[in-house]
DNA sequence: ACAAAAGTGTTTACTGTACACCCATGC
DNA sequence: GCATGGGTGTACAGTAAACACTTTTGT
């Protein structure tokens, strides 16, 4: 197992061990993801990535991802689960850098771009640049996950602010899905669940009747299936 | 990023790389775990754990939980997955070890009892003992995860022969989920899937009418729901 | 002939889907 | 008063679930 065997101890602490994590958030109708810019030279010039950093010696993979996004963007994430951990030997040009990616979610409101750190940017998923390292699979994982664990629970709750409209829960899930739902098919299913309830508070934002803002009923994230 | 900051280089090359693998098998009408003798005095005497071992300088994760398959266990595994890393800072009582631990899926024929390596077992997963290091939490984490697979995945071909019958199909089904399904309606649904087809051969092994043998049509794991 | 597992259809209940109009508001 | 998004019900189709007997074999 891990027993050190005949090799010296020290040439099986080759690696770096690092952290980094997609960061989805909806905003202008589209599902977006948070890079960062990259500069490195000589390997990477004016290219983006996602957050990331290294894992310090004291610290689990998850404090180090919490760290990080603390410092470097910080927001508070509302949800966040390891996704997966990437460890080609060449995926990073100056040496040896295991990565364990994690994806978190944010509500869109939470990401004012007037007080975004000029070096963060949101960007559609439907038009991710050529990223720095594996960053693009990286993306690629997440979104993957993302669509499959909306379809049996409830995180998409940390897309959205506490109190939102149906209106707006229906259209985050077409945005994630990329197809529309009949609106009286969506709200039927959607309430018969039973994990919304009405806070009897309205909103009002233009020249229409205004919605009924509901929330999610319970913390934890109810298991089954959605759509 | 990965950058290296003001902290020497050697300060961050501080853990140990290993993977782990949660072997799982049907034998017995019972999911089954394969299981080693561990034994590290003082911290571990006749204990036992699920295989692993060190990642090397020039591997990848997945290199390595192959290669350790293949050097400790010695059988060929049709299905492997990454499931979790985990990176508690005290989870190897040696010292700091991040451990990304895979699932696989072997059908029950292919682990012959009698040629078994002495200190590899199977253990029902129902029976599982307290295990060495975060072992435990592994296997948990593969079951829930081999579970939540096998609903919208064809990865139960892995768990069964090439050719098996229907009754043989169900029956895996039922010993993983804990419950029966109906004859009629599971063979109704599963072939109208379109994913197997019917070999034509038929299986005889007992004092009852002979069973058809089927096998799964596709390479590819189809994705859609199952039961 | 009998025990043991294989194989086969129909009816009923439920769930998903398609579809169109009135309501409350701001301007 | 009109443009805008909010809110509501019903009929039909498709899928899931309940249910029992005949077939083929080995001994």
């Amino acid at each position: 197992m891990k027993q050190v065997n005949n090799t010296k101890p020290k040439d099986l602490h080759f690696a770096v061990l690092a952290t980094d994590v997609v960061v989805f958030t909806i905003s202008d109708g589209e599902l977006k993801v948070l890079l960062t810019e990259i500069n490195l030279p000589p390997h990477y010039v004016n290219t983006f990535g996602i957050p990331g950093g290294l894992i310090l010696p004291n610290e689990t993979a998850e404090d180090s991802v919490l760290r990080h996004i603390q410092n470097k963007i910080g927001i508070k994430v509302d949800y966040i689960e390891q996704l997966y951990t990437f460890s080609s030997v060449d995926r990073d040009p100056r040496g040896r850098v295991v990565s364990v990616a994690y994806f978190a979610l944010v509500p869109g409101s939470s990401i004012d771009k007037n007080t975004l750190i000029e070096k963060i940017s949101l960007r559609s998923i439907k038009k991710i640049p050529q990223l720095a390292y594996d960053h693009n699979q990286m993306i690629e994982k997440g979104i993957e996950r993302l669509k499959a664990k909306l379809g049996y629970t409830t995180i998409i709750r940390y897309l959205l602010p506490t109190k939102f409209t149906l209106s707006e829960l229906q259209s985050a899930y077409e945005i994630i899905f990329g197809k529309s739902y009949d609106k009286r098919n969506f709200r039927k299913k959607i309430l018969e669940l039973g994990i919304l309830k009405n806070t009897n508070i309205q909103k009002r934002d233009g020249a229409h009747r205004p919605a009924d803002l509901y929330s999610f009923s319970a913390d934890f994230n109810k298991i089954f299936e959605i759509l």
